[in-house]
DNA sequence: AAATATAGTTTTAACGGTAACATTCACAGG
DNA sequence: CCTGTGAATGTTACCGTTAAAACTATATTT
């Protein structure tokens, strides 16, 4: 189709070896030859062949990134902030998308690290998966964890302190008086984990027991929010107020409560988690924890890159904890306009 | 870092290329072969090595999807839909944003082309540019579109009847009574034009003047649909009805009546397009029109691998276009539970 | 003027596959 | 026993680029 470095060279009578140079502007050939060179390039319409370029350097200039959740707009603003570094650094990203699913989180893995330089993986594989990946990493494939730790796994990672997203969110429901704290909680994530670990905290810094009948299961995205709590009102009992371990799943049970008659913000409060894009325009708008997810995303592909492009030093335990804040909206009670705690980015050695 | 053909093909004593056809499946080797073959492979944990196979076959499985927001949920949608039908034909997907703006739009691509097997874009450039994409697929790219047009440009899409879009939902706001109807068009895009025209069509089938005074340009984006309403809010001559070009301009534009004190479904009407995620759960419920984002994706995919593996068919012209439908919520005046007219896939020839 | 450095270029050999054609071998049919 | 046939495998060359080593001139030193 189009143009090779050996139509340049031979129309120029010059070896490819020279082509290539002047077209990756190597200082060694002369600027006369690099003028013609690139010269007839354009006169051709010369487009590098990156295949070839990716077999004879081992470089491909992708960057491969898995997400849980495509649709859920957290991670459309991570992909957002790590688009806009990548441009910059002339990468290109390719997706995965695991919808949560295990096998389907593994088998991009697969597809995705062979054809890239490296991946940005916010996983929703368990612990016992941390094996799999750290033998990637032994055999030179480049990982940076993002929103989600594996236990076990020691590579780059920037996350949030997901333990003080729980506290933030049920100090700001102690804090008005609920002593009746229900939550929602994830499964199997490192930040469903971290966030009951918060509220546990926060109760029992307040003296609260612990009251297992007042956690349920629930998965991570808005039907499950629903579902479950569908099931809690039918079975009764409810709590005065509840932690829902993100704005998905917290805004599946507003859904349900509402579809109950029970208004959110006066019969019961809701506090979410990741301060969802339109969280603040919803029908009783969302009281949530926040974090920067364009800092998230353009963190983990500098992490990346410095893996990729191996500046000498060892950043194999490079973590960045990101500082959640609390982001209070109706949903706990009538209330008119945010107020937001600024979020700030704190590196972090080991 | 890997193991190759070569070294297979050393410790079994067979050269590369039956060891090459056994891991590609090809039935000329001998069953017990492929088992010798297949099992020192995995016992080396050989992987193909992508860039050489895409240099020697010229394909890399990547399709490009360049779209022009991707924290919109609406393109969120289409990507799912796209990704769904990529995988099963064992094709990856490489992301790139444009947005919205031209020139982002046109560097994406000319980035992407020459990396992937072919390209589904949903294009910001105006018709004027539609040569640009003439050239490359003459050049040889596989080009499909999506969600938008281009005028002059002869290549396989997959749209909406963006004229009905405007028809249903002006002429939703004219049946409930209002005659002074607004509208927030957007500028440049095929939909944007084609969702103005169905607006016009709508006021003079039933004998209402057009009015220039009450058509205001306002982009794409929720910030756009705010300021236009905003600065229309100060500028007074409100209009009873407003039919916004999109869902977030919609959005937009009722966070500033928001603001305003004045009440959406009340004081004023408000139709959108697109069906929004969430677009359900807002303080007022936005009516809408919709159609299957994850059909149009999958349905360009589809196109996009015809194209590529090229079946002997000329698809050139075909166009594939989706029928709007209403979605009634209360942004219009009190409603309670949705009503959707289930929406239907017409393929179309030329 | 010979020896030495140095800028600019060429040569050779990969990188890891696959396409196209060539070869071998076993066996059937005459 | 020869030949034809088809199944199975092998050979050669090439995809478009770059790394590394090997040349040339030309300039610089002594």
């Amino acid at each position: 189709m189009g143009a090779t470095l050996a139509d340049i060279a031979r129309e120029l009578g010059l070896s490819k070896m020279t082509v290539s140079r002047a077209i990756n502007n190597d200082p060694l050939v002369k600027a006369k030859t690099r003028d013609r060179v690139l010269e007839v390039s354009r006169r051709l319409n010369y487009q590098p062949n990156h295949f070839a370029r990716a077999l004879a350097t081992n470089r491909s200039y992708l960057i491969g990134v898995i997400v849980p959740d495509l649709m859920h707009s957290y991670f459309a603003e991570i992909l957002h902030g790590i688009g806009a570094v990548a441009r910059s650094a002339k990468y290109q990203i390719v997706i995965g998308n695991s919808e949560e699913y295990v096998a389907r989180e593994l088998s991009e893995v697969e597809a995705l690290r062979s054809r890239t330089d490296g991946l940005i993986i916010a996983p929703c594989a368990p612990a016992s998966k941390a094996g799999l990946y750290a033998d990637m990493i032994e055999d030179g494939t480049k990982i940076v964890l993002i929103d989600r730790t594996l236990d076990g796994l020691d590579c780059p990672m920037v996350l949030t302190d997901d333990v003080e997203v729980g506290m933030l969110a049920t100090e700001h429901l102690i804090r008005l008086g609920h002593r009746r704290i229900g939550h929602l909680r994830g499964t199997i994530t490192s930040t469903s984990k971290k966030r009951l670990e918060g509220y546990r905290k926060a109760l029992s810094a307040n003296d609260i027991n612990y009251n297992e009948a007042l956690v349920r299961e629930c998965g991570l995205m808005e039907t499950d929010g629903y579902r479950a709590m569908q099931a809690w009102i039918e079975g009764g009992d409810l709590p005065t107020a509840i932690f829902a371990v993100n704005d998905p799943a917290a805004i599946g049970a507003m859904q349900a409560l509402h579809e109950a008659d029970i208004v959110v913000g006066k019969d019961i409060a809701m506090v979410g988690g990741g301060n969802i894009h339109y969280g603040d325009m919803l029908r009783v708008p969302l009281t949530t924890v926040s974090w920067s997810r364009g800092e998230m995303g353009q963190a983990a592909v500098r992490l990346l890159i410095q893996l990729i492009e191996g500046n000498g030093h060892d950043i194999t335990h490079q973590k960045m904890i990101l500082s959640p804040s609390l982001v209070v909206r109706s949903s706990c009670g009538a209330m008119t306009s945010s107020i937001v705690v600024a979020s700030q980015l704190s590196p972090q050695k080991n």
